[in-house]
DNA sequence: TTCATACCCTGTAGCTACTACAGAGTCAAG
DNA sequence: CTTGACTCTGTAGTAGCTACAGGGTATGAA
């Protein structure tokens, strides 16, 4: 008793758009998977296995090529593992960088939304002067703590 | 006595890369200036202060759509104002949002990285078991409080 | 039988916000 | 007269999808 699948049931039972599954197999991250007689997408347990740990990545914000990667040691676990605490610890590095500036950004949000609460015009809302002042390298509320300098951005 | 710069210039000025100055004028963001005899970009004061705006709403993260609305505040400034503040609502919204999973992200990253330290056979990585049985949806050490049920993702 | 509808197929283009060239022209200093 | 730093246009690439267009297929109801 051979489980089968087409690709709109693989989407529901892992919650992974169609089209996004198509996408995977078209970067070679999911296996092509066998054709019905009418040409349909044919999915097994192993793919919905593979599927669902790739989702499962993609929640932890993995990106794509280290998935690949990890795959690759699943699917040859004779291999040194080495890596994949690298690959972890890079993965918490940047999430963490993203975080710290997150932080900031959401103080500087709450010090800009302070300055206008009400319809007024333009000329007098307190949050578009203190953009314009900021960007003027002027202290602003949502910037008091970082230099007037100009860094060079993402 | 007018200021001129040329795009280096200015990039130097706002800590904005040249190729991404062109890119907001291609899209509209900021006008198109004059050119000097030999074809190059000419910028005054009133761009430097435009690109100084957009920068900083950037350093704020929001999207350049938005970015777009509040430079059309400025340039009419008798418009009544009232959705800047959603505006800036909205972003911190979508900030805070970013934060709580950021925030959980790190924990399960943390939880996953407990689970594999030296280099050994990929076969032996409890690492790798975690994202495996993660993906079956089995109680893993990164996911312990969340339902083992398939989310849509993104 | 015919029709509606709910699937599925391929292929391509779009999204955000840049970034990276290629291939050419301009200009000042040595 | 050459070198090097700057500038120009235009195109294509990045991540990770998402959204069509234009077609085929399967199933139940009228």
């Amino acid at each position: 008793m051979e489980t089968v699948m087409r690709i709109g049931e693989l989407g529901q039972a892992t919650g992974v758009d169609i089209e996004t599954i198509r996408y995977y197999e078209k970067i070679g991250l999911l296996h092509k998977p066998a054709r019905s007689n009418n040409g349909y997408r044919a999915y097994g347990l192993a793919h919905l296995e593979r599927l669902a740990f790739i989702r499962h990545c993609r929640a932890l914000d993995i990106p794509l090529a280290d998935v690949k990667r990890l795959l690759e040691f699943v699917a040859h676990p004779d291999a040194d593992c080495g890596d994949i605490d690298q690959l972890v610890d890079a993965q918490l590095a940047r999430v963490r960088v993203h975080l710290k500036s997150m932080r900031a950004l959401e103080r500087q949000l709450v010090a800009l939304r302070s300055q206008c609460a009400d319809s007024h015009p333009a000329r007098e809302c307190g949050i578009l002067h203190e953009l314009v002042a900021a960007a003027r390298g002027e202290a602003c509320a949502c910037h008091v703590d970082a230099p007037p300098k100009p860094q060079r951005i993402r």
